[in-house]
DNA sequence: CTGAAAGCGCTAACAA
DNA sequence: TTGTTAGCGCTTTCAG
């Protein structure tokens, strides 16, 4: 009559709840429920799970954790959830960090310093263990005094000691240029940003430059265009485009620093009866989700979310395990998404 | 040389360590430490505040969770984190519950039952406050003993005793079809889906039957066209329109039951030369990003996925508070996105 | 206002 | 193989 009812939900039953009705001690039941196979007899194995079994325990692993030091909470710190880019990579890294009995929380910073240090603060009231993160500052004395293993997300080479992976962005520039080039274009134009601060960007002029030495092609600073990688850049870049004298014949093809810029350059030019993937090849760069909504579809070099994502949840468990050793750096080549903008132009020859 | 440092970043300071140096008792630390406000001399406050202050110490609220059975947790289960619906919401949900001091995990579903049910056992061990989730089965009697306050997010019908929160569906497509009516459309064609399970969906259709007699408008069933709400789906869509006879004659406007297959019908239509904002008016739901990169830009009906993160999010503070207060339900209105998809026939007449 | 002691639910020596 | 005894770091009576 008092008790009995085995479908109280009320969390109530702990251990010792088990330990009493299968009348064995709270830590003969703890070594049942701590995978570690703790030495227990078949049989009390066995009454230990039935009475498991009728009163619905639940493990409480934050009480666990208390003892055993682990939280199986991991941090991932990105800039904006709702940026596919960043999202994509986070989804990548619960997926691989779940079936390891980890739970993901990801934090958005939305670019903001203040945002971040909340989450650094977080992470040293013990309750995550470890960190992935993108971080604004790479304030990297912060993140190795965490006292967690951290992994970071970027291409920085600032961060000399710590374990990081990115894109290859000289490759993904290189290897779009390449498809460029391939398809007979010789007039190739640049737009991406100079910003002084972000200095990986100016990776994609290095790259740039690298290939038409490499090509044997002229390199005309004109061609070089500096704008912002976002909308307002897009309508920028084409402005700029325009405003070259005899552009037609000076540019065949334009490498875009991101999507964004990529597509709506191609609708501002579009007003103007310049048609991308007719009269003039764009390319674009990340691949979001928008790229192969554009018409016409955007060809452009995706970067390999998915597979940073994994990368980066596989280092941070073996940084977990193992905190001292070899700082590991990993770099994923861009892949091409080869749709409707780039005209070829081998045909016509 | 041993142990004297105080930035060692290691953190081994506990209560125990600053009650020692600041000459009080762990009580009297817990009392600073608590914001509950407990009483505390000036004197000896500031005392502790300094000790604090000097060995760096961090509050461990996961041991203080222990015992005041708080995690400050809070878990989002979504199906889909990369998707900008959901991560949006999820965005909002944590931008209201972290400056109240919450943690957000997001779980993705991929609308998977099983991996639903790890998120509910996750939620059982103990390891969050509150839920606020989106589930494919709607299992209500599971959802309600998990023993933790949840919100749901959806319009679902079926949960009837446990807030919710979610778009007004039969508004959203109302406030569409009206602004076709008033643009001057009178031959007014629905694509939606007619999945027997969702059963949300009708909605679409129950409203449109509605405005039609409400404007007295003929309901021609040829019009009511039934496709999956994806791409697949707007490509069939654009094949079923283009194979009614005179379709010219007979629709001037195409309400889609979501933005993928408004986009893609657009698409597919445009290979047969018909322009949408200029041959035939199309308008979608929802607003994903693509919606403003496409050309045209898409005409569409917001979901105001901000508001109903930042109202799940206040629900599940106040059940938290409040675990018996009566059960709340909340419907926000769809907006209005206006591009350039719908013609404005107004003009011609 | 402050301290001592008990305990949240679990794990980890150490005995038995 | 099992039970006993201490804690993990914090909060919370209950005295003083």
């Amino acid at each position: 009559m008092y008790g009995n009812d085995p479908n109280m939900s009320k969390q109530k039953i702990s251990i010792h709840e088990v330990a009493r009705l299968a009348g064995v001690s709270k830590s003969t039941v703890s070594r049942v429920i701590s995978d570690k196979g703790g030495s227990v007899s078949h049989e009390t194995l066995e009454k230990v799970q039935k009475a498991i079994e009728q009163l619905g325990y639940r493990k409480n692993i934050v009480a666990a954790g208390l003892r055993t030091q682990k939280t199986y909470m991991v941090l991932v710190m990105i800039p904006d959830v709702a940026n596919p880019f960043w999202s994509e990579i986070a989804r990548a890294v619960q997926d691989t960090l779940e079936p390891e009995g980890y739970s993901v929380v990801i934090g958005s910073t939305y670019w903001s310093e203040e945002r971040e240090s909340r989450y650094y603060e977080l992470a040293q009231m013990a309750r995550f263990d470890g960190v992935i993160l993108n971080s604004v500052t790479d304030n990297i004395d912060l993140i190795k005094n965490l006292g967690v293993p951290a992994v970071l997300i970027g291409e920085r080479s600032a961060a000399q000691n710590i374990d990081t992976v990115g894109t290859d962005t000289l490759q993904a520039t290189k290897i779009g240029m390449e498809y460029l080039y391939e398809t007979g274009h010789r007039k190739i134009a640049l737009a991406t940003s100079d910003h002084g601060s972000e200095r990986y960007l100016s990776l994609r002029a290095r790259a740039y430059k690298d290939f038409l030495h490499e090509k044997g092609l002229p390199f005309d600073p004109a061609l070089l265009f500096s704008v912002n990688l976002d909308a307002e850049g897009g309508r920028e870049l084409a402005k700029q485009l325009l405003g070259l004298q005899n552009w037609a014949e000076r540019v065949d093809s334009l490498f875009c620093g991101n999507d964004i810029v990529a597509i709506t350059a191609m609708n501002e030019l579009r007003k103007y009866g310049i048609i991308a993937g007719i009269d003039l090849s764009i390319i674009g760069m990340d691949d979001v989700p928008a790229s192969s909504q554009t018409y016409p579809p955007l060809t452009t070099v995706r970067k390999p979310r998915e597979r940073i994502g994994v990368a980066a949840a596989q280092l941070l468990l073996r940084r977990m395990q193992d905190p001292l050793g070899a700082v590991e750096k990993h770099l994923f080549p861009g892949e091409l998404a080869i749709r409707d903008t780039v005209i070829d132009r081998r045909k016509k020859r």
